[in-house]
DNA sequence: CACTATATATAGTCCAGAAAGGTATTCGGG
DNA sequence: CCCGAATACCTTTCTGGACTATATATAGTG
C-alpha cells in the first residue's frame, strides 16, 4: 500500500544514484540496476518500470546521452554517459541530499 | 523546477518527522512545523498545503488523534497526539530510513 | 483601526515511482 | 535442437505525496 518509507526506493534519490554509477564510465541500463543493487548489498533494487522512464527524463534534460553498442555478454543494449551538465547535476544533488540527510537527522535527534 | 531534490522536503519524510515531533507530547499543527523548522535550524519549512493534508492522512491511518484545544497565546487550534500505532509507526519509519539511508550512502560512496 | 503573526483547511496541479504487461535475444542444458 | 532462464529494453496506467494558491478567522500590537 505504498507506507511511505516502507518501499523500494527513497523518492527523489534515483536521478542522483543513477549519475553516480555513470560517473566512472558509460552504462547500459540493465548494468545501472545491477550495479546499484550489487553496491547497496541488495537492498535497493530499482524495478525497471522505475528505471527507464527516469533514463527517458533524464535524456531529455541533458544530463545524459545514449548511443547502442554490444555488451560484454554479445547482446545489444543502450549505453548511457553523462553530460557535462549531467556531471554538474550529480554534484549539486549530492550536496542536497547531504545536507536534507543532516537536517532531517537533526529533527530525528533532537530530544 | 521541482528538480527532484531541489525541494523544500525529501518526499516520504514528512509523516516520519511529524510523528518524531510529537513522540515527546501533543501539539497543534502549526507548532509541529515551527518545531520542525527549528530543530533543523532553518532548513525545513513546512508548507501547510503539504502538512494539513498530512496530518488528515495520518489521523485516518489512525497514527493519531486529534481533538480541539486553546494554546498557551490563546488561540483555538487542534492538538494531536500519537496513538500507540502511530508510535510503532514511528519506530518503523525511522529504522527504514537509516537502513535506506546507509545504502544509498553506499552507493554514493563507492568508487 | 489596520496590520502581523498565529492557526486551520481545501481545491487543483504536477510528477516521480510502482505495477504490470509486452518484445526480443543469447546461452546453456537436457 | 528445443526450451527456459537470464539478459536487455520499453510503455501504459495508476497512485499518492508535496507544492501552489486560496480562503477563513482571531489575538495581539502599533
Amino acid at each position: 500500500m505504498g507506507d511511505s518509507l516502507n518501499q523500494d526506493l527513497l523518492p527523489g534519490t534515483l536521478y542522483m544514484m543513477i549519475l553516480q554509477t555513470l560517473s566512472h564510465g558509460p552504462l547500459h541500463g540493465y548494468a545501472i540496476a545491477r550495479r546499484i543493487l550489487d553496491w547497496s548489498k541488495g537492498d535497493l533494487e530499482i524495478e525497471d518500470g522505475s528505471l527507464y522512464p527516469a533514463l527517458s527524463r533524464m535524456l531529455n534534460k541533458g544530463w545524459l546521452k545514449a548511443e547502442w553498442g554490444i555488451t560484454d555478454t554479445n547482446r545489444r543494449a543502450r549505453f548511457y554517459r553523462l553530460t557535462p551538465k549531467g556531471r554538474e547535476q550529480l554534484g549539486q544533488e549530492s550536496e542536497a541530499f547531504n545536507k536534507m540527510i543532516r537536517a532531517i537527522q537533526l529533527v530525528m535527534k533532537t530530544a
